[in-house]
DNA sequence: GGTTGACCTTACCATTATGGGAAGGTCCAT
DNA sequence: ATGGACCTTCCCATAATGGTAAGGTCAACC
């Protein structure tokens, strides 16, 4: 049995976590000591670990839980973990796209500042909205 | 003279965030009516477009911050503003980055998992820890 | 003049997931 | 018995935004 400073080396989840998702009920209560501390198996380590690596995934902690709970459930259907990841990787695919398209539009008013000492700015020009330079792509949220 | 939802209107930020951007110091404190009402002048409306448009390019407050003090000196050098820009091109790169090697992780998973009604799944088997289908090419945050 | 509805004000709470710190108890080795 | 490394709970902070509630104001209309 382990404290939780060594389960949360063996899991790489910090010990502020450990206690928050079990506050927030994502993963149960842990065993106490008679002087209160709370210990971990190799069990619970592993729990921890599988919570890690989908958050390392990108999924929200609500995901995790419904994670959590097929994992738990030996007569799931795999198509169900098959729609939550499917549904994950849509939803990093928007968030990449949005950033893409701030990026390129970021990158256009990059390439027609001149980065010199001159106070003229076509970045500033754009954000002032003064549409001399003109909005290139993308305009709005 | 407008009120704030006039302005708000006019400038794509909701009255909430402009009263917030005043209270952080963001943009300077609105003029009041005899009543307490806030008004706003075609200026203020402008900076306040100017503070959306540098949020929809993904920079954080503290950077369109220092945006609009550029943009307010008329003796910037373009450089300056060019050097904020490059770097919030680098921090967009940075995060987009990171959630394509989650994204790739995720669909190399996607794609070994049977989808189906059966329970095993190569899913939860790798976030479970078990190194049976073996993690592909990202492990670590 | 009075009423009504749309607007404004402030103040507080919630979000997401994480870290930091304080005040105090415990464990173990010397 | 003492000290250091650990644990406990509780509170605060983050970034940026939305929501709500309680109350004041404005303008229009009857």
């Amino acid at each position: 049995m382990m404290n939780i400073g060594e389960a949360s080396a063996a899991s790489g989840v910090s010990a502020k976590m450990i206690r928050y998702y079990e506050e927030t009920g994502l993963i149960p209560p842990a065993g106490r000591t008679a002087s209160g501390y709370r210990t971990y198996g190799p069990k619970e380590v592993q729990i921890l670990r599988f919570v890690r690596r989908a958050r390392d995934l990108g999924f929200p902690m609500e995901k995790v839980a419904d994670l959590l709970a097929l994992w738990n459930d030996r007569s799931r259907a795999s198509a169900d973990v098959k729609h939550l990841a499917e549904a994950q990787v849509q939803a990093l695919e928007a968030r990449i796209r949005e950033m893409q398209d701030m990026k390129a539009a970021l990158e256009h008013l990059v390439h027609c500042c001149a980065g010199d000492r001159r106070p003229d700015c076509p970045i500033l020009d754009d954000l002032g909205g003064t549409p001399a330079f003109a909005a290139p792509v993308t305009t709005g949220r």
